[in-house]
DNA sequence: TCTGGGGTCCTAGGACCC
DNA sequence: TCTGGGGTCCTAGGACCC
């Protein structure tokens, strides 16, 4: 984990993308919502000059929107991922140390180069817009978390010429001392509050922190980040892309689902989604969990969100049993009443493709895991959902499940099912 | 009626990221 | 009427086994 590193970032991403196709949208400002343009999820320097905010409702602010002039695209991820891949391409020629770090940010390992640090990136940024027409900004430091500052600086700063530099302790505090505690990288508005509870209101009290007292109070991972903050790199490079863990499909619905019939389709759909991504990138699965949920934006609505697992006996990427088992699952929650306002399918457990069509089970763990998915069902057939059997065996009642559960977002769920229970439950295993 | 300690697995939830 | 979708890591705690 030896530095420099660089933090190339695509500016306005998206928003970048749709002007390369439409030369009309060049220097006007240009939004991109969401799916179902839902809210706004990518916005060009002019836009954010006319202050719109990120994740505004689009229909809160529509109107305001058509006076100032905005110009509002539906997002098209097939166009950014291509040309997220293009852009990606340009920059591994850039050093053999090469990570992607998301669809449009990669993080270069720059050991070699520290004579010319400035020069490399200025190159690099100017060859990026001359191939792939995305501008990006580049920001340079001895660790991952201050050339993310320094990118930040780099975009800030017009004069930077969209390349910062952190290599000094003088610059890194002068840029520390610009910045809020917020603007660091894994610092989000919960952490940043509880920080400030003890003191730690900047980032540099941060970085000059006991790192010891930082590790009990908050963890591992923000200790990490004094270290980091002073310039000590703990946070490698990850050159190899490690294989997923899981893969979700899962979309808002426009109008509110009403009807299992629809909702069956939705969870089709999601599972076919979800089958396709797993077997390009051949892998199979057989853990699966579906989820519903009603609208949260409207507290007044009765509120229902509910997952339910399913398990095959063997790992697959067939659309056809995946969804066999999706829907089961799903009906065993399904309730009628509800406004469902959101769905979808998550695929855990994955292993790799090939080592299943030969017979053999990837992990372990896994053969143990459906004898207990199997007790489970045959408890749950029996007795009603609202008997659950945990890991290891065990069955509790739901009595207990509901003295611990509140202050979650489950809670509503099981003592849902508890006020009507169904015909016949017995819950005395 | 009282009643151990250590290891492991699993689930759920919190917090963060883009 | 209308508020994204897709991920990761860490931790706490229950439950099992020996």
């Amino acid at each position: 984990m030896s530095g420099p590193f660089a933090l190339v970032d695509c500016n306005n991403f998206y928003a970048s993308c749709e002007r390369l196709f439409q030369p009309e949208l060049r220097d006007k400002p240009v939004v991109v919502l969401s799916n179902n343009d839902g809210c706004v999820i990518a916005r060009s320097n002019e836009a954010k000059a006319l202050g719109i905010e990120m994740g505004v409702p689009w229909h809160l602010t529509r109107e305001r929107f058509e006076r100032l002039g905005v110009i509002v695209r539906s997002s098209n991820y097939t166009l950014y991922g291509d040309m997220s891949a293009r852009v990606m391409r340009v920059l591994a020629a850039f050093s053999p140390q090469f990570e992607v770090y998301s669809i449009d940010e990669a993080f270069l390992g720059l050991g070699g180069f520290e004579d010319r640090l400035e020069h490399h990136a200025r190159h690099l940024r100017s060859t990026v817009y001359q191939w792939t027409g995305i501008p990006v900004s580049v920001g340079i430091a001895p660790t991952k978390v201050l050339a993310k500052l320094a990118n930040k600086a780099a975009k800030k700063d017009q004069a930077s010429g969209g390349v910062r530099a952190l290599m000094t302790v003088a610059d890194q505090e002068e840029a520390l001392s610009r910045f809020q505690l917020q603007d660091l990288w894994g610092i989000a508005g919960r952490l940043s509050a509880r920080l400030q509870a003890v003191g730690i209101n900047r980032p540099l009290d941060l970085r000059d922190a006991d790192p010891r007292f930082i590790r009990e109070r908050f963890g591992v991972v923000t200790e990490r980040m004094v270290y980091e903050l002073r310039g000590i790199s703990c946070l490698a490079l990850d050159e190899v892309v490690p294989d997923r863990k899981s893969i979700i499909a899962s979309r808002s619905f426009g109008q509110p689902v009403l009807k299992l019939d629809h909702m069956r389709e939705a969870v089709v759909a999601y599972v076919s989604r979800a089958a396709e991504k797993l077997r390009r990138q051949r892998l199979a699965t057989a853990h699966l969990v579906v989820f519903i949920e009603t609208n949260p934006f409207k507290p007044a609505d009765p509120q229902r969100h509910v997952t339910c697992p399913a398990h095959l006996p063997v790992a697959t990427s067939d659309t056809g049993r995946l969804a066999g088992a999706a829907v089961l699952a799903l009906e065993s929650i399904w309730r009628d009443g509800y406004r469902y306002k959101k769905a979808g399918v998550m695929l855990l457990g994955l292993v790799p493709a090939a080592r299943v069509s030969g017979g053999l089970f990837d992990r372990p763990d896994t053969e143990a895991s459906i004898a207990r998915m199997r007790a489970m069902d045959m408890l749950n057939r029996r007795f009603g959902r609202d008997t659950v059997a945990l890991a290891g065996g065990g069955v509790r009642r739901p009595w207990k499940l509901r003295r611990e559960r509140l202050s979650n977002r489950y809670t509503t769920c099981w003592e849902e099912l508890l006020e009507v229970p169904r015909p016949g439950t017995d819950v005395r295993v």
